[in-house]
RNA sequence: GGGCGUUUGGCUCAGUUGGUUAGAGCACCUCGUUUACACCGAGGGGGUCGGGGGUUCGAGUCCCUCAACGCCCA
């Protein structure tokens, strides 16, 4: 027998059990059916996943759910992401703060190790994390991005590309992290205002000719920079620059409103000023820097140039900018346009090097310190002002970002991003919502070449093996011996100028990539002389290659060839760019089809304060404690519903007091506080951050969110209904169903069921997840239980009903759960069960069901049960049962008591309604006692007219007449009426409605109008009567 | 600075191509424990749709503008 609870808790995991041991999740090669196939965005394993990752999965297993019970070989390839800085920064944090050691103690090969423990510690927890939420993957095909199958596709795409000279080596300036000590991609860095200085400095010009100035005046927000100083520039054309400038402000003044315009006439004025004060000064400055005149730059003792550049702005402060290429972004460009020279002033942690043997091993805020002292003694410290300064920070390692020169290497993007880009325009990939193609064609279309170096130890070492060789010919032979190791197919080599930190030539270096892992060449390259690059390669490297990498490319597999391209890809807006946009031009480039024919993108979960959700900030939540508390298929359909179009939806987040249950709203104050009293049973609960002793003692709040209680409801409620139905099939023998012979509530069934069916296919089809949890929710709780189950009761205790009842309801039953599998798939695989036991066979056509609804079919849309007449018509008699409830319950009429109830109605809804009189009795507790056009009012009447469906219904009070509150109900519900009487007629005394709004328009008033006027005179009518019993009593 | 998005009852969200009285769940109020379900049933109160302007016979829905918030990119 069904227990009165689902039990999740127990069920569960002996559900997940069957499917296994069935095989239920595995896609195999079948080429007489059709694949499906989608790709996990494989969560990185740097921490458990949060509902985020909750909402990404349940959506893709929604989505495979669906396509393999709609007779697709369907595969869903589960995987984890290395996600190699990442990782990294997590397990080197660890090491500092609970060992206090760097990686540079412990060794490249202990560290990586102990990364690959922290990788098996967290693969397993997201695994059993997906697996809790019913994620149905085909677990023997379980990948990793650092894993020999995906490592051959990422070696095997390296050396296509260094073939194809789309690989390069070059030095750029790169966000350095100091601490980490790896070049970070702009992705990672965040932008933080922090108070800072703004240091003038004054340059003595060497030799400067009469009337020319003795100094030159800069001004920076990094002092200890100017070591590293190769220029100062000047603007080429300052009047030109300044009439720009004025221009443009006075532009903007046009669009302003005037209260603002003296703002800009300020900064107008200013301009006008500085053009009478400066401009002589910046012109003098400009033709020195024509004619070659040098600074000395202090500190260093060096020559620089003054030069012009247009870098230089001649509206801000002295109008001279200094130049340091090596360690601005800005200044880095001027450098390559005025081939000036690099100078390189850091170690790769940050301190100085011997460049300035003053400061070499100096950090940078020392440097910075020293420089602004030995300026101030040298007499050549101008004003320093306060300021607020942008500062780069390492998403990873929270410490400055420097810009540094560095030897990177690149994927060059032209090609590549065009062929992504074309994708996308010419719809062989479809991104839905639509809105987000823009912004994935605006990145590509920057075609930014894409820094692939990370110097990091966790990650795909490159392949490439370096020497730098003092003549050209010495290098072309060595990289003729290398090529001969093993021939073009596995040995590519490349010779390439050399230069040094100066950018002055130093020799030819030779790189050779070599195509296999683990190559026996590997020795061999080495013996001639030549060394590994110590670099991994950017994670996304790894990831771009997914799709194909996880199917055995490059091997020609046959899983490759039966399900590539995959179908859909399903994951969140922040990665199109880096993520989705790289997967399509690495599939085409390697396989030449795009990686999958769709894209959907759907929402970011945010907290109840709008926020991201994130461990780190306190606000993540572990589906495992939202299984915990509401069970999987709750956490399923909670998330199912939220997945609209719009970008970002928001979840409140509650702590659950470990005491009394009570659930208590997470605030910005108690996310990170270590402990809180409950306001409910006044004990203190511990959170994630307790560390100590003390706080650890009480016992530790899981993180949820109340979201989920309305979908552990309707897990509920699906199993009480399923309840009523099997404890009313014991008997059930299955019969074919006759659906011309069945009566209204049936044929309604059947054709509610029909139309639920078309819009949960085409629903699911289309990513419209909300809207198809809400109509399976309301079909299930409003339509089902509500009406269908209810009729059903007194049918089923009918001995000539009861039979084809046990039919219908049992196949309405069995639709609904196909439908809903999907979302829930425990709470359904659990009643398909037992539902099993009782009646084996079902369906209009009786047939054995399947021995899980898992891999049952899904349900077709029947056409022709759509009835919309039936429809209507059961609309109607839902109507009626509406307005006799609202009657009794004014009027207090006790839910036990039976009322006498006449229904004025046409004679074609006397034929619906009269077959429906038992119903409304076991709906309402109504006798109906008339029913037809003739059907008449009571003595002590109750009316509430339905003029929409022109039907009147009457109770008769007489045992049960409170004249006050029939009173009360008829006068409010009069006001209501004349208020609508009032709107409606002025919007038709309103010539112009008449005259321009469309004739059905016009007409569907005029008949509302007069129907309200009719129900008015009635009302007024009946308010009538009830005074005058008062008075008379 | 640019792009995208959001702003509808106390909370979280729906609202198709502009057209009768703007919906749902939660919360709230009243009544109810009739054997599917109190994780329930019946009924009810509550919003004029961020501000301003415009188009239209008619706007939550279209246009302009301002503001706030979120995300992304400079």
């Amino acid at each position: 027998m069904i227990p009165i609870r689902f039990d999740y808790a127990t069920e569960a995991g002996e559900i997940v059990a069957k499917w296994d041991d069935a095989g239920c999740n595995n896609a195999e090669v079948r080429p007489d059916k059709k694949p499906y196939t989608i790709v996990i965005p494989p969560p990185n394993v740097t921490g458990a996943l949060h509902l985020g990752h909750g909402l990404n999965n349940t959506l893709q297993d929604i989505l495979i759910r669906t396509k393999r019970m709609q007779g697709f070989e369907a595969l869903w390839l589960p995987g984890t992401d290395h996600a190699g800085i990442a990782t990294q920064a997590v397990v080197e944090r660890r090491l500092k703060e609970q060992e206090n050691l760097s990686r540079h103690d412990i060794g490249r090969e202990a560290l990586v190790q102990r990364i690959w423990d922290w990788k098996d510690q967290y693969e397993k927890r997201i695994l059993g994390q997906l697996k809790r939420m019913g994620c149905s993957c085909d677990w023997r095909r379980l990948r990793f991005t650092l894993d020999e199958t995906c490592g051959a596709a990422v070696r095997a795409t390296f050396f296509d590309l260094f073939q194809k000279d789309l690989i390069y080596r070059g030095k750029r300036l790169v966000n350095w992290d100091t601490f980490l000590q790896t070049a970070v991609s702009n992705d990672e860095v965040e932008n933080v205002t922090k108070k800072g200085h703004f240091y003038h400095f004054r340059y003595p010009v060497i030799d400067p000719k009469p009337g020319e100035p003795e100094f030159v005046e800069i001004a920076t927000t990094r002092p200890e920079t100017m070591l590293g100083d190769t220029a100062v520039a000047v603007h080429p054309d300052p009047t030109a620059a300044l009439d720009k400038v004025a221009a443009d402000l006075i532009e903007k003044r046009r669009s302003l409103s005037t209260k603002e315009h003296a703002d800009v006439q300020a900064q107008l004025d200013a301009l006008a000023k500085r053009r009478s004060e400066m401009l002589p000064k910046l012109e003098k400055l400009r033709d020195m820097a024509a004619d070659g005149r040098k600074l000395m730059l202090p500190l260093a003792n060096r020559e620089i140039p003054l030069v012009t550049d247009v870098w230089a702005k001649p509206e801000l402060g002295s109008g001279c900018v200094k130049i340091t290429p090596a360690h601005d972004p800005n200044d880095y460009e001027v450098g390559k346009r005025q081939s000036l020279p690099m100078i390189n002033l850091l170690n790769a942690d940050g301190t100085l090097n011997a460049t300035v043997p003053a400061y070499q091993g100096l950090t940078i805020p020392q440097a910075r310190k020293q420089v602004v002292e030995d300026l101030e003694a040298a007499g050549l410290l101008g004003d320093v002002e306060d300021r607020d300064i942008e500062m780069p920070l390492s998403d990873r390692s929270k410490t400055a970002i420097e810009p540094y020169l560095a030897d990177q290497w690149f994927v060059a993007m032209d090609q590549l991003a065009q062929s992504a880009m074309d994708a996308v325009s010419d719809q062989r990939v479809k991104i839905f919502p639509t809105r987000y193609r823009k912004g994935y064609l605006d990145w590509l279309g920057e075609k930014r070449d894409w820094p692939v170096s990370r110097q990091l130890w966790w990650g795909h070492r490159i392949p490439i093996w370096t020497a730098t060789f003092t003549s050209q010919s010495e290098a072309e032979q060595v990289a003729e011996k290398a090529t001969a190791l093993g021939g073009p197919d596995v040995v590519s080599t490349k010779i390439q100028a050399a230069g040094d930190d100066e950018g002055q030539a130093a020799g030819f270096d030779v790189f050779v990539c070599l195509r296999d892992e683990e190559s026996p060449l590997e020795p061999q390259i080495e013996a001639l002389g030549l060394q590994r690059d110590p670099d991994v390669l950017d994670t996304w490297f790894s990831s771009a290659l997914w799709p194909h990498s996880t199917l055995g490319w490059p091997q020609q597999t046959k899983e490759l060839e039966y399900f590539y391209p995959t179908s859909t890809l399903c994951t969140s807006r922040d990665i199109i760019t880096l993520w989705v946009a790289r997967m399509v031009l690495m599939g085409l480039n390697n396989l030449g089809e795009v990686p999958f024919d769709e894209v959907f993108i759907h929402p970011t979960i945010l907290d109840g304060n709008g926020e991201r959700m994130s461990k780190s900030k306190g606000n993540g939540v572990d589906p495992i404690d939202v299984i915990d508390k509401f069970g999987p298929d709750s956490l399923r359909f909670g998330l199912a519903r939220i997945a609209t179009e719009t970008q970002d939806v928001r979840l409140p987040v509650q702590y659950e007091c470990p005491h009394c249950e009570k659930l208590i709203d997470q605030t910005k104050k108690n996310r990170t506080a270590t402990t809180v009293k409950c306001p409910g049973c006044k004990k203190t609960f511990s959170t994630q951050w307790a560390e100590n002793a003390a706080d650890t003692a009480h016992p530790k709040a899981a993180v949820v969110s109340e979201k989920f209680e309305t979908s552990r409801n309707f897990v509920n409620k699906l199993w009480n209904a399923a309840r009523f139905v099997l404890m009313n099939l014991e008997d059930y023998q299955s019969q074919p169903i006759d659906v011309a012979s069945l009566p209204v509530e049936d044929r309604w069934l059947l054709s509610r069921l029909a139309t639920v069916t078309e819009q949960v296919t085409a629903g699911i089809e289309q990513f419209k997840f909300a809207d198809v949890s809400k109509v399976l929710y309301d079909f299930a709780w409003n339509e089902f239980c509500s009406f269908y189950v209810e009729i059903a009761k007194p049918r089923l205790a009918d001995e000539s009903q009861r039979a084809m009842t046990q039919n219908v309801i049992a196949h309405g039953l069995d639709t609904l759960l196909r439908l809903l599998h999907p979302i829930m798939p425990f709470v359904t695989e659990s009643i398909w069960g037992y539902l099993g036991q009782l009646a084996a066979e079902r369906g209009l056509e009786p047939t054995a069901a399947s021995p899980f609804v898992m891999t049952a079919d899904w349900p077709t849309a029947v056409p022709e049960h759509h009835d919309e007449t039936i429809e209507r018509q059961f609309a109607e008699f839902q109507e009626v049962v509406g307005a006799i409830r609202r009657i009794r319950s004014s009027q207090n009429i006790p839910p036990r008591e039976t009322v006498p109830v006449a229904i004025r109605c046409s004679p074609s809804s006397q034929t619906l309604l009269d077959p429906m009189k038992t119903y409304f009795e076991a709906l309402t507790g109504a006798d109906v006692v008339a029913i037809g056009p003739d059907a008449q009012g009571f003595a002590t009447d109750a009316p509430l007219a339905l003029p929409s469906i022109d039907v009147e219904v009457h109770l008769d009070l007489e045992k049960f007449i409170d004249v006050e509150a029939e009173l009360a109900r008829l006068e409010k519900l009069l006001d209501q009426l004349n208020k609508q009487i009032t709107g409606k007629e002025a919007k038709l005394s309103n010539e112009n409605f008449v005259a321009r709004a469309p004739a059905d328009v016009v007409e569907n008033e005029r008949g509302s109008l007069a129907e309200l006027v009719q129900q008015r005179d009635t009302v007024t009518a009946d308010i009538g009567k009830l005074k005058e019993k008062v008075s008379s009593n």
